[in-house]
DNA sequence: TCCACTGTAGTAACCGCTTACTACGACGGC
DNA sequence: GCCGTCGTAGTAAGCGGTTACTACAGTGGA
């Protein structure tokens, strides 16, 4: 395949790539096609330069005739940037990580990036390897996408991952997560989600609800756990007791919230209301409710978090904690590449928190007079 | 930035990089810290070469020392592989296109290929200008996903790429697309979407059904002509007419199946059972039939196609034609990537076809009386 | 003892582009 | 008419790897 020095720089005259047999087309068969050198056509192509109209002609054309097609890696490895951005979410099929991908995605190819994406599955371990697998890409930024798991070992080896990107100079963009510590150079988009939870849990406070079902992801998880820490403090803001029995935590899938709330059923429940820490857990709630002929919200009131598309096409409607993920997304984006215009080197550590609201539909009523006297 | 090459070629003693402030790592810096040359660093690193275990050693601990991460452009350049794959979706958020892009990505990342993921938005001129962005990557695959517009022109147009591609040693992998024509250079992975959609006509019409809706995506789309066609067949099948109103395209989103429902109930139906075009129009559809207190199926059977997770979720559960959307997105990488251990390029054709199967809920029953003596 | 192997490792020629320098003809000011 | 500018384009040195050759100790057989 590989062809002799010779060959490569001899007289590249008209004769040569007529009939394309001789390998793909590269940058010096389009300049001898167009009788000038590949830096002119690296400038024409590039635009960055003054190039003759005439010659840009000639050499336009000789890209057509050749069907030349740059090749990425071979600018990459010449110029400072990949133009290309890595996403890693959870999974692609989960409403969550995919509004925020799109908004990443929308905005990339906006900025003429392309967007390298991977899956983790939930594993962190998994994570930190596809940090490293963008890494040897050389993504101008990684966006790593929703919650993560609260565990110092894990933030640590991310937050050296954060440094390493940093020294090449790409930037590691939070997407829904925490900061990986003081210094460590990142860019941050966050939603309030203790705020919005605390917020929530007033909306069915002041509904008359006293007793709040829970039911929540992963324990570990940064998100589940802000969600939950602001459900605390509202109810502590009313003098609630937090009752444990009340808070359920497992998973973030609709599974979780069939079933959990299946075997609470069983067990006789003993709340009015419930906050399901994401939309999906609240339709796989809002099933079992339904098929235990329990009814939204005359029986029990319900609502959820995010307003992904199941919170308005479930009946009743979900009531929600609005959260603009796709916004999100594209803000990861811009932040990540803020300093591409400008010569100097962006700040290296910013943060943008955007607002999330109450979306008000048909799942909260007052506690019913049975549901009272229940207690 | 750049440094003069007498500084790069210079004595790599053990007294560079001890800061790590003079640029990114390279193989030269781990090689000269391992007291190695650069091409031993490569053999080590890529295991497809004997290096003795001492070397081995001394290398992964200079690697590790450094904190080296491999430079995958410079490997694709000097290499014949990038080891990427490109998806081009219509939109991350439509189910249909994130299962099988969630199976794209896990048989590429479990073949150590990274994926790039490009969304078309449903526009084919975006859809072409997208294949050129991941030829300039050079991705190894590049996998359609979806239905294609059916025009001519678009059509000569990928066909050219794809014959670029495959110049390029990249392969175009069509999944759920017709070919591109004989002799084009393609992969592809199929279903049978008109026997699907005749076996689920079929089903409806042994129910009973004789007045059937078929409610389906954009009349462009090669997905909605091949699920037509079949519909046609199996009433012709059956000797019965063809009536146009009651054939009806637009889209494949939630929102037509709705409007269109509404406007058809409005207009007074004619029909007795639905046949959507996608389970996303049919949940469409279920709603806008719910409010107007249409009882499904007991007043009107319907079913859809693809079995996403809507299908299951929808009350009552809705019949539906089971395609292994994720499985295609996998096998369209096996496919892709099925000569890469084999000297011998991969014949350049190759298609197979994934089974479907009809999944029965609980939303079709035989005709009521009532819509029986309403015709 | 000499030599053909065998196992390891180094040398250097690329891969295909970008860009800092350099070169050079045309032009206008003095 | 001479020279400094300006507009264009060429030259060549990288970018950071991979790999075909080549080199050179040991080893064992003749």
């Amino acid at each position: 395949m590989r062809q002799p020095a010779h060959a490569a720089t001899g007289r590249g005259g008209s004769g040569r790539r007529r009939g394309g047999a001789s390998g793909p087309v590269t940058i010096e068969d389009v300049a001898a096609r167009a009788g000038v050198s590949a830096a002119t056509v690296s400038r024409t192509l590039n635009g960055n330069y003054p190039v003759a109209a005439t010659t840009r002609t000639r050499v336009e054309r000789a890209v057509r005739d050749l069907g030349y097609v740059v090749n990425a890696h071979a600018r990459a490895l010449a110029g400072s940037t990949t133009r290309t951005v890595g996403i890693v979410v959870n999974d692609v099929i989960d409403p969550f990580f995919a509004y925020i991908a799109r908004g990443v995605e929308r905005e990339a190819t906006a900025r003429g990036r392309m967007c390298l994406i991977a899956a983790t599955q939930g594993d962190s371990r998994r994570e930190l390897a596809i940090v490293d697998l963008l890494h040897e890409q050389r993504a101008d930024a990684v966006v790593l996408v929703g919650g993560a798991v609260a565990d110092p070992a894990y933030t640590k080896q991310m937050a050296a991952r954060a440094k390493a990107l940093a020294a090449g100079g790409s930037v590691l963009v939070l997407c829904g997560r925490p900061s990986l510590g003081p210094g460590v150079p990142t860019a941050q988009v966050g939603y309030d989600n203790e705020g919005g939870a605390a917020a929530i849990t007033e909306y069915l406070i002041a509904a008359g609800h006293r007793r709040i079902l829970y039911l929540g992801g992963p324990a570990e998880l940064s998100t589940s756990r802000a969600r939950l820490a602001g459900h605390r403090k509202a109810l502590r803001a009313r003098r609630i007791p937090s009752d444990p029995k009340l808070i359920q935590t497992g998973a973030f899938g609709r599974r979780f919230g069939y079933h959990r709330m299946q075997e609470l059923l069983a067990a006789g429940p003993d709340f009015t209301a419930v906050f399901a820490a994401n939309d999906v857990v609240a339709a796989g709630a809002m099933q079992a409710l339904h098929e235990a002929a329990r009814t939204v919200p005359d029986d029990i009131s319900i609502v959820g978090y995010d307003d992904v598309p199941v919170a308005a096409e479930v009946r009743p409607g979900l009531t929600t904690v609005h959260v603009p993920l796709e916004e999100m997304g594209r803000e990861a984006v811009r932040l990540a590449l803020a300093g591409e215009d400008t010569d100097t080197n962006a700040p290296p550590t910013q943060a943008v928190t955007v607002g999330t609201h109450i979306v008000a539909r048909e799942s909260v009523a007052a506690p019913s007079k049975g549901a009272r006297r229940q207690r």
